[in-house]
DNA sequence: CTGTTAGCGCGTTCAC
DNA sequence: GTGAACGCGCTAACAG
């Protein structure tokens, strides 16, 4: 910086001043900074702006998975969105590891970001604490914590979209219907078996004590594609009866009609098949995938421009949007 | 951190020294100075970490479009790789445009990142030009620039896969092949459409050229899945003698697939499809996609430890690595 | 309107 | 072994 002050003749505040639009400043000097500026092709270094300025323009973005096409569509929402503010994003993928989580709370409070969204996939609510304690604004997404008023939140109504499934299963005559469910501790995972337990009539167990009823046509599985197939496997094998298979997320559904499609069995006239997010691909697989759709673009620009309103106006009172997902038919049921 | 001096009762170079594990200090005083640290929860700022050392322990990774299947799965063995060794990524999607990628060039020497991934639309040249000049080692990936020593390059022998691609079609039987080209300016996509043409006999049109040569069956796309479909309706009614579709990704094969399936006309018995890239949704489709395989993880890593060892030791030698496709057979050829 | 100065939080080099 | 002083590149507040 001071190469661009000696070569326009100037003193550094005034080129500082010219760089930020801020205070005063002869035409003349002007001209001469940005001629010195270009010259020298100089790009300011943020680093020390940030050191002053308190704030980096760069927002931290935690995920547990990117390969899961669901991830990347909220990430190209937030991605824009931050852009169009001069923001850059962090992004992290967690892997699905708490681990990794926890780590990826450090290392943004090292980075010093001036906000985080976060795709908790296991206690959010103790990883909330760590950013608010570093007085980070954070914006839970997809999945929230219930009684916290504190943060914005954008999710959806995953215990409806959970029932609006169920429902159209039980629309569509079928009347044994499996899950497969996500990962033991994320919420939304929960909610939706919840709602399917609830659909079924058994809203006396408890979520967290599913393995103690294996009566029930319920199956663990992950959220992958791989676990989605194995998890099929094994209901067929414990529950041969099921006439319709409700998965908690699509990848979990497409591995289950991947399985079905194999084992030569007819989708959806032995068994259906009912999703949950709708990524491009429930369009692509034949037959295509029925599916509870989650509006996952808008959810990431509606989560980030809460979190910058938030940062341009720290008074602004935090937000908590429940989006509705919606039914999509097409083929498997 | 002078809170943590203070606490401890030590001055703050005893801090800094334990907390860096640099210099002597006795054990009296780490003993102290971690449980201070503990009790105050004190995370080091890494902004003036960096100020002082000259490195963020940050890597850029710029990307054409995270929604395409392919690039996470890039993003993530740099992910995991950076991460073992304490590194944090920024990432940015370009959406593919040249507009966004110079302006991330500009981002990340902004924030004095350690190094960068970049996986170039067009222009590659400038950028690592733009980069090396601000002193930030770079590592092309997917796609390289050639007769560029300085910096290492991963990526995948685009033309000798799309000559694997073809040579598969006329084996298979297919004479007239028609394909679905990517954007115009991107290198990767180029040299597909030169093993093409090559395949075809038409070594003496240059890819550049291709628009003035309206008889060949070839029609311009852009990696994505709709324009995919877009392109397939005009292939075939400038060209409804064409037997095989090869297209210049798996998304574009997708949208063709999608198009055929949709029209009635029988995959491969009609139209045959060959796709490049191999993503997950290549297994999922029915019929299941005939592909060109690019070790996507391997290269995601591969890449981020050619930086890293960059970064450990800048008298290390740059390295080329052109990685192997290989021809996937499922069904749609 | 402009040049100068004081820190931002930390690693590093010195004397102690 | 350890504390104090310096400076990284920049912005903000000040005196001119």
């Amino acid at each position: 910086m001071k190469d661009v002050a000696q070569k326009a003749g100037v003193g550094l505040g005034t080129v500082s001043r010219v760089l930020n639009k801020s205070g005063y400043v002869s035409e003349e000097a002007q001209q001469k900074v940005w001629e010195a500026v270009k010259q020298l092709r100089y790009v300011p270094n943020g680093v020390a702006q940030s050191m002053v300025t308190k704030h980096s323009y760069t927002l931290g973005v935690v995920l547990p998975d990117f390969t899961n096409p669901f991830f990347p569509g909220l990430a190209r929402g937030i991605e824009n969105e931050a852009r169009k503010h001069g923001y850059t994003i962090i992004m992290i993928d967690t892997d699905w590891q708490e681990h990794n989580e926890s780590q990826a709370i450090d290392t943004l409070r090292q980075r010093s970001i001036d906000g985080a969204l976060l795709v908790a996939s296991a206690n959010a609510l103790s990883f909330v604490h760590r950013l608010c304690e570093a007085k980070i604004p954070v914006v839970l997404l997809d999945r929230g914590v219930e009684d916290l008023d504190a943060i914005s939140q954008v999710t959806v109504d995953h215990y409806k979209g959970a029932c609006k499934a169920m429902a159209w299963a039980y629309e569509k005559g079928y009347t044994r219907v499996g899950f497969l469910s996500g990962p033991a501790k994320v919420s939304s995972a929960n909610l939706r078996l919840r709602g399917y337990l609830d659909a079924i009539g058994r809203g006396d167990v408890a979520v967290d004590e599913i393995e103690q009823h294996p009566e029930l046509p319920v199956v663990r599985a992950d959220f992958s594609f791989e676990k989605g197939r194995q998890a099929t496997e094994e209901l067929l094998r414990t529950h041969p009866d099921v006439t319709c298979i409700f998965a908690a997320n699509d990848l979990s559904a497409l591995g289950a009609l991947s399985y079905l499609t194999a084992r030569g069995i007819a989708v959806p006239d032995d068994i259906a098949i009912i999703g949950f997010d709708d990524i491009l691909m429930a369009t692509l697989v034949h037959p295509s995938l029925t599916t509870i759709r989650q509006p996952t673009y808008e959810m990431g620009t509606l989560a980030a421009r809460l979190l910058l309103q938030q940062l341009a106006d720290p008074r602004s009172k935090p937000e908590k949007h429940i989006l509705e997902p919606t039914l999509i038919v097409r083929q498997t049921c």
